[in-house]
DNA sequence: TGATTGACTGACCATCCGTTCAGCGTTCTG
DNA sequence: CAGAACGCTGAACGGATGGTCAGTCAATCA
């Protein structure tokens, strides 16, 4: 299973120029992080981009696909945890918030794929590739969330939009976190996130096991 | 003060390529709403445009300005009413989801002039013209929200935080609406959001009052 | 060491889009 | 009614950008 000489380089090709792609992405957007502005990144030729990938669309979507498992991966370690719903909020909070703030570039690129926009091409492709991965994200958050109303931790309402409401809210305090020159404390923002959520969710008469 | 026969023919011209440039940009989103789609919708030559904007800059400037004034106005009714702060939030969400109802195109507009992104032109563009618009709508909740914090409604946190945690949920619930093919009564899920916004705010043990 | 390969380059092409402007028809004006 | 004035048109222009491909050259082979 030793990698051949030419699949070390290949490999590294191909992550070098996604890494340049998300940083150029991450500066100057989606629409206007030109091919040649990514080679330029990469101290490449443009032409060696179209040797590792078809074109511009596969560009964009394996450096979102490759950025976006990196995401998935430490939320879903936090999720997967066994803890109350309150410190399973706070982890949760605070991993997304420590992974933007780790990779502030990549957060712009994200908030950019939320919604489709741009040609009605970029639309549909959007729509194919993008949306799934976000709509995956909440949905498995969701899915902790009914299971934590199914313990009657939390009271019922529609999972969904109840995970929506929520990393919406608190992706929108961490894109704010970007834009002031001396955020508060990260601990403080995500406690801040957490007593919003929690004090509006949990159930704080007495339990009922409804089973 | 009457108005001349030029006066109303220029600002029915002004009007209805607004109107055009609005529906273009709702439909194919900021970036791909060109000049040629704009004139083709409003039923007239790209050149005329020229004619009342100055470049594609100014048309797109004063085509959100106009729509976001509705917007403000809207809200700003509901904000100045003397309710109770509960009240107040359902009125506002209830405002905020019939205008985005109502003016379905413009709210995709809406959600892409949030987010600088585009060329870094664009960026600065966005960022001197229409995230004032959109910190001014944030920073209106805000006073609000710290008025009845004030008044011990609502329990203190930084306010202009909460109004983006508030808002920005409550728009990622209406957007949700937007794409799903029947979705359930405006009234329900305006319920959904204050109910989250209002038992994670107000101070439910013996008010305090801390002056 | 000379031949061969193929990764890499970057000038070039086709297309798209914002902007311009010479010319057209229509409407005022004397 | 002639001719000036004006609003409007859409072909053409220039700049930008995604994608191509003939050529270069260093590594490898025989």
């Amino acid at each position: 299973m030793v990698k051949s000489k030419e699949e070390v380089v290949q490999e590294y090709r191909v992550q070098s120029i996604q890494e340049a792609a998300m940083r150029v992405i991450s500066r100057k957007g989606m629409n206007d992080a030109t091919m040649a502005d990514i080679a330029k990144e990469a101290g490449i030729a443009k032409g060696t981009i179209y040797l590792y990938f078809r074109d511009r669309d596969e560009l964009v979507e394996k450096t979102f696909e490759t950025a976006i498992a990196q995401l998935h991966g430490r939320v879903d370690t936090v999720l997967a945890r066994d803890l109350p719903i309150e410190e399973k909020l706070r982890e949760l909070f605070r991993a997304q918030m420590a992974f933007f703030r780790e990779n502030a570039e990549f957060f712009r690129l994200y908030l950019s794929l939320r919604i489709p926009s741009g040609s009605s091409h970029q639309k549909r492709w959007q729509k194919r590739h993008c949306a799934p991965q976000y709509q995956q994200r909440i949905t498995a958050f969701a899915n902790v969330l009914e299971d934590a109303m199914k313990r009657g931790e939390v009271r019922k309402v529609d999972p969904y939009r109840l995970a929506l409401f929520l990393i919406e809210g608190a992706v929108a305090i961490t894109f704010e976190r970007l834009n002031e020159s001396a955020p508060p404390a990260e601990e403080s923002d995500v406690d801040l996130i957490v007593g919003l959520a929690v004090e509006g969710i949990v159930i704080r008469k007495q339990k009922r096991s409804t089973n």
